[in-house]
DNA sequence: AACATGGCTTGATTTATATCAATTTCGTCA
DNA sequence: TGACGAAATTGATATAAATCAAGCCATGTT
């Protein structure tokens, strides 16, 4: 798959389109990453400089609290992964990146990318959609996790994210669900 | 206060800033209400056209979760009150906003407001910057209502909203903070 | 001024899920 | 292939907060 196909993929899955030029633009500043399995791809206190495409395996954001790792979010093929604090705050970020399988990523550069919007309607049209979806899935996350039983936010999880409910290990979709290990157990044994 | 005045303030708070043209730009699609206590702003089902300005007085939005009543968001003085998921998404709305107290606010024309942003790029920066603010704070809340003990969740709320804290009813900021009104009343209480 | 209504408080009990502890199963690498 | 360590399961117990229930206090109304 080209840079410009992935350009394209990335704009449709957010309900906008480009145009050859901008697809081309967009293109040219993606930096293609081979990725292993357990391999960092963000590392706390890094400041974040990139978003990333995931072209082909899973990835998983993280952070602690009180010493306990939390997952955040898992992202899978052609899910867009970014540390939203660090990268528009320009501060240290809290929250890794790690990839849970080999695969393929593109960096996408932000202050590059920020300039592109400058220079492309098309292309801030891209960003304020990314914003505007990524404002919505934010808000309606929360509010799934506030009134839903352990069994009732699994089931949910595996309805939205069946990719991920299927190819993570337990104890991160554990963590991803505020729930123990144990619990997850038994919600899957059908005991809770 | 001048409408004029009141698209400065409302950069500001962003941490952007308007010229003299841009600021009446935007300040000529505003439209000034005077709220009663107790008043619907926005009513289950309507699709939000608007988002607002609160220039006095202090409002929540809320929606209803298994028939039971819940508050999303207290907004007071120079904050902005939007309803993401129906503004954006052009949906007839589940959360409502209510006026909690006498106040006056100041209603923004979504669609003419998105059309400003296309003639004006400090508009658009203006927009930009509402959506990354939106975001951070909503993912800053997600984090914070993860892993706080009721107590914990009350004490972060006071600290952060102080005017809400002091102003709301009980069992409104009860329901915010996800906890039941006799818990919240325990925990000012100290017994819990 | 009496009364009603909704909101807050206080106490007793229940419940979902965490925690602790002991196995069992699985995935990875020698 | 076998063996080790990590992950998942299963059971017993503990705990934070919900629920249920009753009473109290303020506020506003006739």
């Amino acid at each position: 798959m080209t840079p410009v196909d992935i350009a394209h993929k990335f704009a449709t899955r957010l309900g906008t389109t480009l145009d050859e030029q901008a697809a081309q633009q967009l293109a040219s500043i993606f930096v293609r990453q081979e990725v292993s399995k357990g391999e960092t791809l963000l590392a706390e206190g890094q400041v974040a400089r990139n978003f990333l495409i995931v072209e082909q395996g899973l990835t998983r954001q993280y952070y602690y609290k009180n010493g306990i790792e939390v997952t955040e979010h898992f992202c899978c093929e052609w899910d867009v992964v970014y540390c939203t604090d660090s990268m528009l705050m320009r501060e240290p970020t809290t929250l890794m990146i790690e990839a849970l399988e080999d695969g393929v990523v593109h960096n996408v550069p932000f202050d590059e990318f920020r300039q592109l919007c400058d220079e492309s309607p098309q292309i801030m049209k891209l960003y304020v959609r990314l914003l505007e979806v990524g404002l919505v899935e934010s808000l309606r996350k929360t509010d799934a996790q506030r009134f839903e039983s352990a069994r009732e936010r699994y089931e949910t999880f595996v309805r939205q994210y069946p990719e991920a409910a299927r190819r993570a290990p337990g104890k991160h979709i554990a963590s991803y669900l505020l729930m123990t290990p144990e619990s997850l157990s038994r919600v899957r044994a059908g005991l809770l």
